[in-house]
Formats: C-alpha cells, sequence, structure tokens
RNA sequence: GGGCGCGUAGCUCAGGUGGUUCAGAGCGCUUCCCUUACAAGGAAGAGGCCGGGGGUUCGAGUCCCUCCGCGCCCA
C-alpha cells in the first residue's frame, strides 16, 4: 500500500475537536512568513490585477464601517489570485488633513507657524498626551517640518492598530507595500503632479472670490460643500429711486451687505422692473448710487423679484459680478467680520456714521445692528420675516462660508471648459461601474460643475504648493513668475527650504523670495493615490505592470471629491483612465437604518465582534452587503457566519475521516482506488474517475453549474451572489448529500460505490474549501492543511471542466429526486413525532415515470438514508410519498 | 426642484435576458429529535393579494406609465 507523499498529507492532522479559537493569529503569522500575499514585480501587466486600496484616514477610531467594504475587496482580491494573477494589493493611510491637525494640536498642545524655520533639535513636549497638563499651558509654535514630524509620530500608533484589524479579518494586503499621505514619497508624486499641471496649464492661480470658512481660515472647493437650511430672515429695504422714480423695495437675508452692495438685479423679463432697467437707485443709508440691471439667473418669485448684488454674499453674486462687470466692494473680512473702514463708494456722513456701528462686528452682530440702523431710517419695511433656507457651509464646518477675494490655485477640471467636461465625461464610459448605475452620478457631478478644482488651502498640515516667488525692491511678491524647485529635490517646504540661488537670509527681504504660505487640499493628494500606489515616476517597471489600476474600491458618497479627482489627474498626467472598474461600496446602518458614524454614537466596535464572532462570521456578514448597496448592522448575521465556519470544519472532519475508517468493503480494493486518485485535475477521461453512482454524478454535475456561476459572479464583483450560491449548495451537500452516501461511503454496500462515494466526497470537499477561501479564509485555510499542501489561497481557481466530464452527463435531477424522497419520509417522521432513525417499513412514492425512473438509480442511497426497508414505486401526475413506521417499541 | 436607488413573509434580504423551476432564503416563531461530522447541532411546520392603480403581452415581483412612501446625491 505505498503511496506517493504527497497524496496522504498529514491525514492525521485532523483535529478531534475542530474550533474556530486562534485561527486569525495562527494563519496571518503563516502568511506572513511564507510571504504569499506579496506582489510578484516580475509578472507582466496581464498577469496583473492591481487595486487602488482606498486609504483609510487614521484619526479616527476603528468601526465596523472598515472591516465591511474592505472585506469587498479582499474577496475581489483573493479570487483573482486564485486565477492565477499577480495581485498588486497595497495599504495607505491618510494622515494628511484637518482632522490629523486638529488631534496634533490638541493632542501636544502646540500650534503650526509656517514662518518660523525647522528646528531639529525640536522634541515632542513631554506632557503630551495628557489633557489636563497640556490644556494648563501656553501652546508651543512650531515650524511646518517640525510639525509635520508630531503628525507622523502621532498617526504611527493609529497605523499600527488599522494594520492589527485588517490583518484581524484577514486582508490579504501585500503589507511591504504601505504608504502615508503625508510621508515624503507622497508629498513628492503631490508635489511633483502639480508642478507637471503647472508646466502643461492644467494648475493656474488667480485672484478671485472664493469660498472662504471663516473659522478655519481657508479656501473650500465646491467638492466639500454642503448646503444646510437653517433660519434666516427677510428684511425688505427701500432703494430710493433717483431722477424721480420710484423707490424699489427688495428682500435680503443679508442686510449687513448693503455697504458692499453694487447693483440691483431683476430677470429680464420681469415687466414690473423692465422699466426700470439701466437707471440707478440709491442704496437705503449709506446712499450709494447703483444700477438696476436684467440677468436670468434673478428669480421673479423669491421676495420682491429683484435682488441686490453685493460683493459677496453668496455665489450668484459672483457670478452676477463677474457676467455684469460690477466693482468690488468688500466690507467682509477673512475673520468674517466687517472691515473697519467702508468701502470707498460710501462717502456721505450718515453713511460713514451708520457703517461704523457696523465695523469689527461679524456678520451675524451686525445684521441685527443694521436693521437697528434701518428701522431708524424708515428704510426697513416692517419687521424682518422668518424663513429658512438653504446656506452654503463648509461639510467640517459650522459657520455659513463667506466669499472673499483671495489668491489661490486651481486645477482645471472642466467646470470652465465644456470640451474638458466632455472628455472627463467620456472617461467615465471607459470605466466599468459597479454596480452601474453608479455611473449617474459621476456624470451628474461633472454636469454640475460651476469652477475650477481649487486646490490651495490655507493651512499647515499637508503638502506644501511647491513654489517661491520673488519679491521686488519694495518687497512686493512676483506672483506671475515662480521660482520652481528641480524634481530631484522633492518634497521640498517652501517655508523652511530656499529656492537655488537664494539663502535664507533673503527670505522676506526685498530683493529676496518668498515661499508660497499654502498646502495643498487633502484630495490633490489622495487623487494620486494611483501614481503614489504604483511608482509613477519613481520606479517605471512597476509603474508599467501596474497602471492603469483594474479596480478602484470606494464608497458611493465620495464619488464627486476622491474617484472624481483621481479621474482628473490621471487624464491629465497619463491620458488614461486610473482604472478599470470601480466598484462602489455602500453603507453601514445601524439597525435603525441610520448611517452609523461617530457622532451619531451608533458605532459598533469591530474588536468586539472578532472577538465574540471570529474573522470568517464577521466576513461572512460583510459579503451578504451587495455592492453599492447599504447594509443595516445585523448582529444575528454574525451568528449565522459563525455557523457556517463550524459546519465547514465539521464537514471537512467528516469527509476526510473516510480515508482511514473502514467497514465491511474490501479494505485493499479501495485504498488502491484512492490512492490512484489525487486530484479531479489529473484525469482527463471519465472512465478514470471511478465515479459510478447516479447520485455522485449528479452532485459533480451541480457542483459544476456552482463553479461557473460563482466564477461569472466574481468576474464581475458580485462576490455577495457568489457567496450565497456556495453557501446554498453547501447545506445541501450537508444536509441532504452528505446523508445519502454516508452509508455508502461507510462500505456497506460494496467497493464500487464506496470509492464512487469517497471520491466525490473528497473532490466537492476540495472545491468547496476553495469556493469559501475567498470569503472565510482562515476556516478555509485551516480545512485545507489538514489534508492539501500549500495555501488554499494560492490553489488554482476551481474549473467545470472536468466536474463535468466525470458527471457524465447526469443531470440534477437524481439530486433533486433523493433530497425530496428523503425529505418527505423525513417529515412523516417528524410529524409522527417520532426520531430520524426510525425505520420505515414500506415507503410508497408516487411521481412521474421520468422522476420513478431516476429514483429507482438513487433508491439505495435513499433507503439507506431514509432508514427505508422497501421502498415503492407508484406512476401517477402528482408527487407524493406514503411511509409505514415501524411500531414503537415498548421503553 | 433635478438625478439615482429602494419598497417581496414579523425581521434582514435574494429573485441576470418576462413562461411548470418566481412566490424564495436565512433569522425569528411552533413542533419534534442527544441519529456513530456537528446539541454554539439536526429534522419538519406555519407565515406573503411581491407598496397602490393603470398599461404592454397568450402570460409580469420581472417591461412601460402614474400615484404613494422611504433613502441618498445634487440644486
Amino acid at each position: 500500500m505505498s503511496r506517493p507523499a504527497d497524496e496522504t498529507p498529514s491525514r492525521a492532522s485532523v483535529p478531534d475537536k475542530p474550533g474556530l479559537e486562534g485561527l486569525e493569529a495562527k494563519w496571518d503569522a503563516e502568511w506572513e512568513a511564507s510571504g504569499i500575499y506579496r506582489f510578484d514585480t516580475t509578472r507582466p501587466r496581464p498577469e496583473v490585477f492591481s487595486i487602488d486600496t482606498p486609504p483609510p484616514t487614521v484619526s479616527g477610531s476603528l468601526h465596523v464601517g472598515h472591516v465591511f467594504s474592505y472585506t469587498h475587496t479582499d474577496i475581489i482580491a483573493r479570487y483573482r489570485r486564485m486565477t492565477g494573477q499577480a495581485v498588486f494589493y497595497p495599504m495607505g493611510w491618510d494622515d494628511n488633513g484637518l482632522p490629523t491637525e486638529r488631534r496634533v494640536q490638541n493632542y501636544y498642545g502646540v500650534r503650526c507657524d509656517p514662518s518660523m524655520p525647522y528646528d531639529p533639535d525640536f522634541s515632542a513636549p513631554p506632557d503630551a498626551g495628557r489633557p489636563s497638563a497640556v490644556s494648563k499651558r501656553r501652546t508651543i509654535a512650531v515650524s511646518r517640518p517640525n510639525f509635520i514630524e508630531l503628525c507622523e509620530e502621532l498617526t504611527a500608533a493609529d497605523e499600527k492598530a488599522f494594520e492589527d484589524l485588517f490583518r484581524h479579518i484577514g486582508l490579504s494586503v501585500d503589507w511591504t507595500r504601505t504608504y502615508a499621505t503625508i510621508d515624503a514619497h507622497c508629498r513628492r508624486v503631490s508635489q511633483l503632479a502639480f508642478l507637471e499641471n503647472l508646466e502643461r496649464g492644467e494648475a493656474y492661480q488667480i485672484e478671485a472670490p472664493s469660498l472662504w470658512d471663516v473659522s478655519f481660515q481657508t479656501a473650500v472647493a465646491q467638492a466639500e460643500l454642503d448646503d444646510r437650511e437653517v433660519p434666516g430672515a427677510y428684511h425688505k429695504l427701500r432703494f430710493s429711486g433717483t431722477d424721480g422714480d420710484d423707490d424699489i423695495w427688495i428682500d435680503t437675508t443679508r442686510p449687513e451687505l448693503v455697504p458692499s452692495c453694487v447693483a440691483l438685479v431683476a430677470h429680464p423679463d420681469d415687466g414690473r422692473y423692465r422699466p426700470r432697467f439701466g437707471s440707478t437707485v440709491r442704496t437705503p443709508v449709506f446712499d450709494v448710487e447703483v444700477p438696476v440691471l436684467a440677468h436670468e439667473l434673478a428669480d421673479p418669485d423669491k421676495g420682491t423679484g429683484i435682488a441686490m448684488i453685493c460683493t459677496f454674499g453668496d455665489t450668484a453674486d459672483v457670478t452676477w459680478w463677474r457676467e455684469l462687470d460690477l466693482p468690488v466692494r468688500t466690507v467682509i473680512g477673512r475673520d468674517g467680520r466687517l472691515a473697519a473702514e467702508p468701502p470707498a463708494a460710501v462717502e456721505s456722513a450718515a453713511g460713514r456714521a451708520a457703517y461704523a456701528r457696523l465695523a469689527g462686528k461679524t456678520a451675524a452682530q451686525a445684521r441685527t445692528e443694521i436693521a437697528a440702523v434701518f428701522a431708524e431710517s424708515g428704510d426697513i419695511d416692517g419687521e424682518p420675516r422668518a424663513i429658512t433656507h438653504p446656506v452654503k457651509f463648509f461639510e467640517k464646518g459650522d459657520k455659513p462660508l463667506e466669499i472673499v477675494s483671495s489668491r489661490q490655485w486651481y486645477i482645471r477640471n472642466g467646470g470652465r471648459d465644456d470640451d474638458l467636461r466632455q472628455a472627463l465625461i467620456d472617461r467615465g464610459t471607459e470605466m466599468n461601474w459597479v454596480p452601474a448605475y453608479m455611473r449617474a452620478r459621476y456624470e451628474s457631478w461633472i454636469a454640475g460643475l460651476n469652477g475650477d478644482w481649487l486646490i490651495s488651502r490655507q493651512r499647515f498640515f499637508g503638502v506644501p504648493i511647491p513654489l517661491w516667488y520673488r519679491l521686488d525692491a519694495g518687497g512686493t511678491p512676483v506672483w506671475d513668475d515662480p521660482i520652481r524647485p528641480a524634481d530631484a529635490d522633492l518634497p521640498i517646504d517652501p517655508s523652511s527650504d530656499c529656492p537655488g540661488g537664494y539663502d535664507e537670509s533673503q527670505r522676506g527681504a526685498p530683493g529676496g523670495f518668498m515661499g508660497d504660505p499654502d498646502v495643498m487640499d487633502t484630495w490633490a493628494t489622495s487623487s494620486l493615490t494611483p501614481q503614489i500606489a504604483t511608482g509613477w515616476r519613481s520606479d517605471e517597471s512597476l509603474h508599467a505592470a501596474t497602471f492603469p489600476m483594474d479596480m478602484r474600491p470606494q464608497a458611493h458618497d465620495i464619488i464627486r471629491t476622491w474617484l472624481f479627482s483621481s479621474v482628473v489627474r490621471a487624464h491629465f498626467d497619463a491620458d488614461a483612465v486610473p482604472w478599470h472598474n470601480c466598484a462602489l461600496s455602500g453603507w453601514i446602518l445601524d439597525p435603525d437604518r441610520k448611517k452609523m458614524s461617530k457622532s451619531k454614537g451608533n458605532v459598533q466596535v469591530p474588536t468586539e465582534l472578532l472577538e465574540r464572532y471570529g474573522a470568517d462570521a464577521v466576513r461572512y456578514w460583510a459579503a451578504c452587503g451587495r455592492p453599492g448597496t447599504d447594509t443595516a448592522f445585523d448582529e444575528q448575521q454574525f451568528r449565522i457566519g459563525r455557523r457556517l465556519a463550524v459546519k465547514l470544519l465539521n464537514a471537512s472532519k467528516f469527509v476526510l475521516r473516510f480515508d482511514t475508517v473502514e467497514h465491511g468493503a474490501e479494505v485493499a480494493e479501495i485504498e488502491r482506488a484512492l490512492a490512484a486518485f489525487a486530484t479531479l485535475e489529473h484525469a482527463s477521461d471519465s472512465r478514470l474517475f471511478g465515479i459510478t453512482e447516479t447520485l455522485d454524478q449528479s452532485l459533480l454535475h451541480r457542483l459544476a453549474d456552482l463553479v461557473d456561476q460563482t466564477t461569472v459572479a466574481l468576474e464581475s464583483f458580485d462576490y455577495a451572489r457568489a457567496l450565497e450560491r456556495t453557501e446554498s449548495f453547501f447545506w445541501s451537500f450537508t444536509d441532504d448529500y452528505l446523508e445519502l452516501v454516508k452509508a455508502r461511503a461507510y462500505g456497506e454496500s460494496g467497493a464500487a460505490g464506496c470509492v464512487s462515494a469517497r471520491r466525490t466526497l473528497r473532490a466537492a470537499l476540495r472545491m468547496l474549501q476553495q469556493l469559501f477561501a475567498p470569503f472565510m479564509p482562515f476556516v478555509a485555510e485551516e480545512v485545507w492543511s489538514w489534508w492539501q499542501t500549500g495555501s488554499v489561497h494560492t490553489s488554482e481557481w476551481p474549473q467545470s471542466k472536468q466536474l463535468r466530464a466525470a458527471s457524465a452527463d447526469a443531470g440534477a435531477l437524481p439530486s433533486a429526486v433523493a433530497a425530496a424522497v428523503l425529505g418527505e419520509v423525513r417529515r412523516a417522521k417528524s410529524e409522527a413525532k417520532r426520531p430520524l432513525r426510525t425505520e420505515v417499513v414500506r415507503a410508497t412514492v408516487t411521481d412521474t415515470a421520468e422522476r420513478l425512473a431516476v429514483l429507482e438509480q438513487v433508491s439505495a442511497d435513499v433507503c439507506a438514508a431514509g432508514r427505508i426497508t422497501e421502498l415503492v414505486r407508484v406512476g401517477g401526475d402528482e408527487f407524493s410519498v406514503t411511509s409505514e413506521l415501524a411500531a414503537e417499541t415498548a421503553a
């Protein structure tokens, strides 16, 4: 009985009492040691599957949302790996941006002062991390490079926690390939891409009105806006006619902006005001003469149908100001307060006196004050009327945005260029969207753009704009001709690095230079993750093997930001799409169907769930959430997943026992037949399989169908369907097939039937372990290790061809007929409240001739499983089974 | 106001190109069973005019229209 070693691997390692505990740590260590998830850099592009993993924001805490969508991606990665592709699966950390900046300020008690030089001897304050101590002292000013060092120090611990979580849930990430969006590599890519955009004219700076957050003291981009319904009040104000014209009454929610009023505007078709177009009126109290103009953006149904244009109250003002060529009369400053002096146009003593009552006040304070001023002058009609109206906010802010004029950097995105806009919409059609309807969100976002992408931010913790400006003899910056660094010097920080040909003493001095004070928006770096991960401009062979990437997984709420901006960058950098497939995941909702978020306090912590149910069970729950669909958090699903994992352990143990346990059949003959049977892959002729029984052939037929279905589903990123089909098959495998062949596998009906059963069991088990591997990698690897060599995760994905050959066209019917009869017999026993092991003296099956013929082929198995002594078949139209149970024996 | 998605058993959801297979799964509930893989299990049962109304068709959860309700994105 000699057998090749590789056909009898470690049978002894099937445990008596298999369990799930400890599998995560065991296999994570094993995978790390064997390096099976490392990217093979020698493989050519067609054999590579590259994934643009979303870098999680590491400044927050972990929650189940992280487990959810990352599991979806991992399932695809594992499937692709089993199909033979080299999977490029890096991990990034997003530690660039406001959330980290704020945490560092509070944690260390520091503030960033970009004007300070780098201090190489600086170290973190000793009381860092102790809020009570930090809050009692003054904040320490540090340079931007020092501040970034503190950010890196603080985020390192968070990144460790995320990596631990991601390892615990079995992400098959190549952990040798990680990046952080604030690290030197990312800063370099971000700056280099910006400089190339600048050279090609895709980036430009301009002094223009832009949306401004007065709390954060920074400009913000269109993609970061939220409209919020807030209370306001219409103030009906009198503008007096000139040259004897009637007065005009306007409704405004922002009366404090009257000193910045530059015109009135009504719709060109509005008969009420048409006679007045071209005439002028005088503003109340401030007494400035302004024109009455026409523009189609004016809404005749709003208020009195005529609006005042101020510089600037909202984005409509900006449009009117630009298109009607109006002057600027600024009153609101960057701090959100009214400037000390009124615009020059306010000349009258009364006007200036009135303005003095507003100067220095916040917009809200000034609003109250000016209502009093107008009440005194009689220019307001009645009391302000309370309304609610949508107002633009920075998504992270809590004060309404103001619009101030400032010098900012932009990247073109089609918002002001129809050709570019169309080109970017066309890029969307080059990508496969999962689910397909998500493309509509992308297209409608682009269609609604009304300006280019503002990328400069007046913040500290971010990637600096890598430019300097010459200062003329008067110390004024020469904006039009920036000094750019050499590529080799990147990344640079212009606040502490010197441009070539200058020295530090010339910083800020007339005839010297100054650094650009701004940093780039966090999306300006995140939009480059495909370039960052694939070695763009730094590892050209890696880049060639992995870009454009195959898959971008992400949540649907950031299509307008991350997804769109990435397409813009790849369009410019590579004249290509950044990836071929966009897989959009949904959100986790709490059981009340509300989105989970920290602020709502309904976040589930994954570590506890992983402890209680195991990683495979948590992954099971995640995998049940279909692509793009929001999924409610349901702890019940974890239990089901756990039960499935346990079932796989037990079913594997059961099937594998038949290698050693023999009953009545000729042991030597069975051993010999099984020895010749390694895996189905090695056989090409159906006769060689030795699978002679109809029920076994039928199972293989259904298994072939399953393999085809799951393969198709996974190819189209529909992991949920693949899991559902596999799970459903698996339960019928254990509940019906295993019961039906149990006796035969024990050898109770001869050697041939025994061999057929055992081979089928082993072939099916092997494939089921593989089909489950992407979903439940730990338990799959565990049961695989009991009898196979190597990792299941690098085994070849099952193919249906050999199965079909072995199934001899048996079809699915024998399985269905056998299961149906067995089910009826079980029901009879259940209804009689008798144990399932009760003997059935006679079972009479009524069915069609075709099905009865099939039943005959599987009757031995059915009788054995149902403990049926005599099986009688009767022709008929309606399927039914009458079971005569053996008499109850006296207790 | 515009766009997208969703409304199927008490709950969570499946139902690729309309046709005995589409009226399903799991959970929950009820009953039974310690059967030699599994009692952190197994077997069986009850539960639904597939949101309402029209239409196309020989035939519609499945396609079209409309209404109602819910969610998300954008104005």
